[in-house]
DNA sequence: GGAGGCCTCGGAAGG
DNA sequence: CGAGGCCTCC
């Protein structure tokens, strides 16, 4: 145990050591924040605590995933039992055993921001309003930060000041929608996202005796990134640690970037009046990166009025200073940044995964794709769409959810007529009509049209009729069979597998394989064990008998809160990595590339109003050059393609910002600084040397549309290259040059070349692209 | 009921 | 420019 202390420095160890009492740790970025939560929990365990009695609470499943893994290297597998997990699969978990004191059911159905949407677009066609007018996503986004504020339906019917915000919007019907949706997913026993949250909030506060159980349960709570946490999530949090206040949080106010969302960094502030007595650890050493960089961040920060005081500093080395790419346009900003990174990694030798590009927003992910590509180095893109948003696979999942719990009326809206079986629009808007009059869901309609007088006609019923047969067989089955033979057999009978083998086009020909691979992924859940429950949790554990094989509404329980997918089965890690700078937080690279420092791009031109907004920007820019551990590369283009159309841009204010100690801010004139005659790059053509007037070529287009998020775009396959000592090579960049000698073999094959001009340079084979003369 | 053309509009994002 | 919703025509 003291051996684990001492991988602590002092402030880390103190923030470790002192467990018991409310605590509030401020860690700046790179300080080691997720050490000391993982070693506290460790600390927590090896001291004799119950891992059943703590909770860990994160955002983002990776966050809990790595999390576990790190304290279970710490104190073995014990940390399996830590309730470790992000606030919204801890809480279903919660609800889906004591869920039933508000009605619901234990096998509730959890709905995505996706299928809310399509749940509010049918609610708000049916009320004659327009869809325009009623984005259902701006709707949703207003009942969320109503929710989050715990402002239930008919209470904000009933607020005057929220009425007449809706109404000076033109939007006067918002409460209305919001009453309707709630009985709809009510009466559909499912749950959105925010439920989750506010169900949870209403359990522990008109139930004692859950509470008092939850409490008892809990003995030590944990929360991470709580300048992230919203109103409602701060009141479970003080709930559950009401009676312990054994309660730790974790968080950097210089890295809430999600306000927007609802986070209210309010909270760390009332985390002082709540517990009055409580520790504060500030965390200011930064182990991540050079003295220049954290310098950088630390004249960006300073611009912000509202912030915690901390002096974040770093024993590193001086490293290199900040660059700054300025481009003409979006395309050549792409080919200085790819020729920054080949550059870097020739010279250094470094893995392509040292590297990473942010951006702004996802759209400026195509030119640097397209730069990479031609240098033949190889990256991905995170966070675009993921698997299991994947139209196809949302259908198959439909027919599991409406299997499980018939009356999902999302997944019912869905599947009815997927595949094609003659349920038109005509027929279901009926069904609704008639569910609305009847008060039932829709699927006892469709169950029963007859009973319930709907207006169809004979052949229209029979189709019903035969829909529900199908899907009541498949409920029937769901506890007989394990959860691959259930769901391929589901998928086969409803001819969902044929409807996708017939289209032979190349998107087809995806989904296709897209749905055989999630078929794989229940097989391989069916193969791995069931976690076992410990004793005293048994009473809770719903499932009377237990199954000797693992069923479909197990898979599906499992699924509903995993949004990504899960990528620890990668086996090339070796890539640029692209992504957001929101996507980016809580990593780190060695070679970080922040690209679109333009004004109206980042800051965003929605963030000039106000000066909250524009801090919040500004915290973004330091999470994003807080991810760099050797060097930070700005780039920006004078001029951008948006929507099509070209505009001339400005650079960013926060270049600025930036202590000009820290960065190197090339002449005016040159394009880049750097020794480096952009010309003659590969794939620079004509356009691209007068660029900005151009548009990007047709086949630039093509690149991303059958982009699988899931693998690595590959590298083409470079010439197989004899190379001998003594030859005569051509480099397109270095010119010509004498082989020195040849190392290595297969992809790691590396040549020292002696340049006429360039010098003596050691280049890896897969990637130098050689001509022979 | 479904395919294909037309029109509109665009933020970042976890669960 | 491109995605996605809507409308029209078959």
């Amino acid at each position: 145990m003291e051996k684990l202390l001492n991988d602590l420095n002092e402030a880390q160890r103190n923030a470790v050591v002192n467990y018991e009492g409310p605590s509030m740790v401020i860690a700046g970025a790179g300080s080691g924040k997720t050490r000391v939560l993982t070693y506290r929990v460790a600390y927590l365990v090896a001291q004799g605590a119950d891992p059943f009695h703590i909770l860990a609470l994160t955002f983002t499943n990776k966050a809990a995933r790595e999390m576990k893994e790190r304290i279970t290297h710490l104190v073995g597998p014990e940390a399996r039992n830590v309730w470790m997990g992000t606030f919204h699969s801890i809480f279903s978990r919660v609800l889906r055993i004591d869920g039933h004191r508000l009605g619901y059911t234990p096998q509730y159905t959890i709905y995505d921001t996706d299928d809310s949407k399509r749940l509010l677009r049918n609610i708000i066609k049916e009320m004659d309003l327009d869809p325009k007018v009623y984005a259902p996503g701006q709707v949703l986004h207003r009942i969320s930060a109503a929710k989050t504020r715990l402002i239930l339906a008919r209470q904000y019917m009933e607020d005057p000041e929220l009425r007449q915000a809706d109404q000076s919007a033109g939007k006067p019907h918002i409460g209305q929608i919001y009453l309707t949706y709630s009985e709809r997913l009510k009466k559909s026993d499912a749950m959105d996202f925010d439920d989750l949250l506010v169900n949870m909030n209403i359990l522990l506060e008109q139930f004692p005796e859950v509470m008092i159980k939850y409490q008892r349960k809990f003995e030590y709570i944990l929360v991470d990134e709580y300048q992230d946490t919203n109103y409602c999530q701060y009141l479970i949090i003080k709930r559950l640690a009401a009676n312990n206040e054994n309660i730790c949080v974790v968080g950097d106010d210089a890295q809430s970037i999600y306000a927007f969302r609802g986070a209210s960094i309010q909270n760390i502030l009332n985390f002082k009046k709540d517990y009055p007595d409580f520790q504060l650890f500030k965390l200011e050493q930064n182990y991540r990166s050079t003295k220049n960089i954290v310098n950088a961040a630390n004249s960006i920060i300073i611009n912000n009025k509202d912030q915690i005081f901390k002096k974040i500093w770093t024993d590193n080395d001086e490293g290199t200073k900040l660059r700054l790419i300025r481009a003409k346009s979006d395309t050549e900003e792409g080919t200085l940044v790819a020729n920054g990174i080949f550059e870097l990694k020739m010279n250094k030798q470094l893995p392509n995964s040292a590297f990473a590009i942010l951006y702004r927003t996802n759209a400026q992910s195509r030119s640097f794709e397209e730069s990479l590509r031609k240098l033949n180095i190889p990256y991905r893109i995170y966070g675009s769409v993921s698997f299991y948003q994947r139209k196809e696979i949302k259908n198959v999942l439909a027919y599991f959810r409406l299997a499980i719990n018939n009356r999902d009326e999302d997944a019912l809206t869905r599947v009815i007529n997927y595949p094609a079986r003659g349920i038109g629009q005509t027929t279901m808007e009926k069904v609704i009509v008639a569910a609305g009059d009847k008060q039932v869901s829709p699927w006892q309609i469709v169950e029963n049209p007859m009973g319930y007088g709907l207006n169809v006609n004979a052949s229209t019923r029979q189709k019903l009729e035969g829909f529900a047969a199908m899907i009541k067989s498949f409920t029937i089955q769901l506890k007989k069979k394990n959860a691959y033979d259930i769901a391929r057999h589901i998928a086969s009978s409803a001819g969902i597998l044929k409807d996708l083998y017939e289209d032979q086009s190349p998107e087809g020909v995806s989904r296709f394989e897209n749905v055989e691979e999630l078929l794989n992924a229940i097989r391989e859940f069916c193969d791995t064990p069931r976690p076992s429950m410990p004793e005293e949790e048994a009473d809770d554990n719903i499932q009377a008998e237990e199954l000797p094989y693992r069923t479909l509404d197990e898979f599906m329980q499992e699924v509903a809160l995993i949004t990504d997918a899960d990528e620890s089965n990668k086996s090339d890690r070796n890539h640029v990595s692209l992504m957001t700078v929101h996507a980016a937080k809580g990593l780190e690279f060695p070679h970080v590339f922040v690209s679109g420092l333009e004004d109206n791009l980042f800051p965003s031109i929605q963030s000039l109003n106000s000066r909250a907004d524009l801090e919040e920007e500004r915290r973004l820019f330091y999470v994003a050059v807080t991810r760099g551990m050797q060097s930070v590369t700005l780039s920006y283009a004078e001029n951008r393609y948006r929507w099509g159309d070209l505009i001339a841009t400005e650079p960013s204010r926060f270049i600025d910002e930036v202590d000009s100690a820290c960065i190197e801010i090339p002449r005016k004139v040159s394009f880049y600084d750097h020794g480096l005659d952009f010309r003659k790059i590969r794939g620079a053509d004509a356009q691209e040397i007068n660029p900005g007037i151009t548009r990007p070529g047709r086949k630039l287009k093509k690149l991303s549309a059958f982009r699988n998020t899931q693998s690595d775009v590959p590298a083409g396959k470079p010439d197989n290259i004899i190379l001998q000592p003594g030859m005569r090579v051509e480099h397109d960049r270095f010119g010509e040059g004498e082989v020195i000698s040849v190392e290595g073999n297969g992809s790691n094959q590396k040549a020292i070349i002696h340049f006429k001009q360039a010098g003596q340079k050691q280049l890896l084979l897969k990637f130098a692209r050689l001509k022979i003369l």
